[in-house]
RNA sequence: GGCGGCAUAGCCAAGUGGUAAGGCAGAGGCCUGCAAAGCCUUUAUUCCCCGGUUCGAAUCCGGGUGCCGCCUCCA
């Protein structure tokens, strides 16, 4: 069995065939860093950090670039209305936003290109389309002329000329500048609303167009025809149609093999939105206390192009599956002497695991396989029959897992104070004397303290709550 | 108007032709001085609705309903 992807180009599961063998190259569409990211987007960020993940688990030697979109219409007028300049807001929210994968354990890219530093990649690869004869210029602006590139809509499979302007109702078509309305800008000339914001180029006074910084960045640091390409459901049109349009008539070369698209995050079973009063940013969540192990736990465990909904609920439910984990790492870790080494119940964890994680990245399926093997290996543990060799088996399992999903690790609380076992003891000793009101007494006041205590035959331990 | 996705228990969510994974929550039991944790049993005769195909459908087909996405810069 080998890893299998859903291709939104070809619209099947197809086996992952890497261009060189053993390599995988992604790229993933980032933030535009104009504002706090949002939980629905870091459903696609998390989708895209479990897929690197898990070809790094299966061997791949992966290289993930993600772009940072610093320069861009929304960011434009966010600089006029707050009077900040592009780099002061870009470079607020870029920090940000890393502080934020941090926080969810989204492993970092291993490069974060930003389009402004890239200006110099862009206005060549639009000279070359230029030099090819797929674009025109309007009003100092350059267009993408989409009628030579006959396979545009492959990807979305969309028709070109069926395209109806301004169907969504989000533009004005009269804007615009091009002959047709589903060209698409390469190069904006400045205009006053710009401000500051221009470069002076080969190309004249202005700014790239949104869609040309994935072609070229893409292509700069993964080359020109390389492995994966993710991003978000709406992405798939126009945004990477076009990016396959640019790329592949400046360097006429095949561009991606495997398009991936993640669909979109609901709240309580609605659209996010700020109106409805469930729009969450990252850092609503954690200032309303929740954990941030429990939002990727809720953000990672549907699988990526099912439309997932995020409930307060959920992530209950999740911070409660985490705490199961946790006492299940905590019994392994106290289990001493000879027994069984739960070697079957390993493997078929494991074997179940990548079954299902090969079969398109099912992450729901893949953790009840998990949760199947706490089960079966806790009744091992009831039965005193599971050994010290057997627990070390299922914790390096449970890492290996871990190394995938960032859901199983061990949970870096912190040991008891001294004071804590101090009171742990003097209950031990009420116990002994049969003093149970005692007992329960401390045992009450230390779980007010945040401490839970649990008595196992081999005496109390005592955990976070 | 065009194109596409989704609809599974109180909640989250797998399963895409062979008789409903898993997590959370609930109920009962074992264990415990009592708890907690763990384990066991239980919780959808049924998978939005109506038809059809089939020996057999949550799974395929047709028609509805609802939600969501895209149709020029939203993950």
């Amino acid at each position: 069995m080998t890893v299998h992807f859903y291709n939104s180009l070809t619209r099947r599961k197809d086996p992952f065939e890497p261009i060189t063998a053993g390599k995988a190259a992604i790229y993933t569409c980032g933030p535009t860093i104009y504002n706090f990211a949002h939980i629905g987007n870091f459903r696609a960020y998390m989708f895209e950090d479990l897929l690197r993940r898990y070809l790094m688990f299966r061997g791949y030697d992966v290289k993930h670039v993600m772009n940072l979109t610093d320069v861009e219409d929304k960011l434009i007028r966010t600089c006029r209305e707050t009077g900040k300049s592009l780099k002061e807001l870009t470079e607020f929210y870029a920090q940000a936003f890393f502080e934020d994968i941090d926080t969810l354990g989204i492993l970092r890219a291993h490069a974060y290109p930003a389009a402004t530093d890239h200006i110099p990649e862009m206005v060549d690869m639009i000279k070359t389309l230029r030099e090819k004869g797929h674009t025109y210029e309007a009003k100092g602006s350059i267009y993408f002329k989409l009628s030579t590139f006959p396979d545009y809509g492959a990807l979305s499979h969309i028709d070109a000329d069926t395209l109806r302007t301004g169907g969504s109702g989000r533009v004005d078509a009269d804007e615009y500048e091009a002959e047709e309305a589903r060209d698409f800008a390469l190069w904006k000339a400045w205009d006053e609303d710009d401000g500051e914001v221009f470069w002076e180029t080969e190309l004249g006074k202005g700014r790239p167009g949104w869609h040309i910084e994935c072609s070229a960045m893409s292509i700069k640091y993964l080359g020109n025809h390389f492995d994966i390409h993710c991003g978000g459901i709406d992405n798939m049109f126009p945004h990477h149609e076009n990016e396959i349009a640019q790329a592949r008539c400046a360097t006429g070369q095949p561009f991606v093999n495997y398009w991936l698209h993640c669909a979109h995050l609901m709240v309580d079973g609605r659209k996010m939105s700020k109106s409805l009063g469930n729009f969450h940013t990252l850092r609503d969540l954690l200032e309303k206390g929740l954990d941030p192990r429990a939002i990727r736990y809720t953000l990672l465990a549907t699988h990526y192009r099912q439309p997932a909904n995020f409930t307060f609920e959920a992530v209950e439910a999740a911070t409660q599956a985490l705490r199961r984990i946790r006492d299940f790492r905590i019994r392994l870790a106290e289990t001493t002497g000879e027994g069984d080494a739960l070697q079957e119940e390993c493997a078929a964890c494991e074997k179940a695991f990548v079954r299902d994680m090969d079969d398109d990245l099912n992450i729901s399926g893949a953790l009840g396989a998990v949760f199947n093997f706490i089960r079966d290996v806790n009744k091992k543990l009831d039965a005193g029959s599971a050994g010290r060799e057997g627990a070390d088996n299922a914790l390096a399992l449970l890492d290996r897992l871990d190394a995938v999903t960032g859901v199983f690790a061990e949970a870096d609380e912190e040991a008891a104070p001294q004071e804590i076992l101090d009171q742990v003891a003097a209950r031990q000793e009420a116990r002994r004397n049969k003093d149970f009101a005692a007992a329960d007494a401390i045992r009450d006041a230390l779980l007010e303290a945040g401490w839970v205590i649990e008595d196992t035959p081999d005496g109390a331990r005592v955990k976070r709550a």
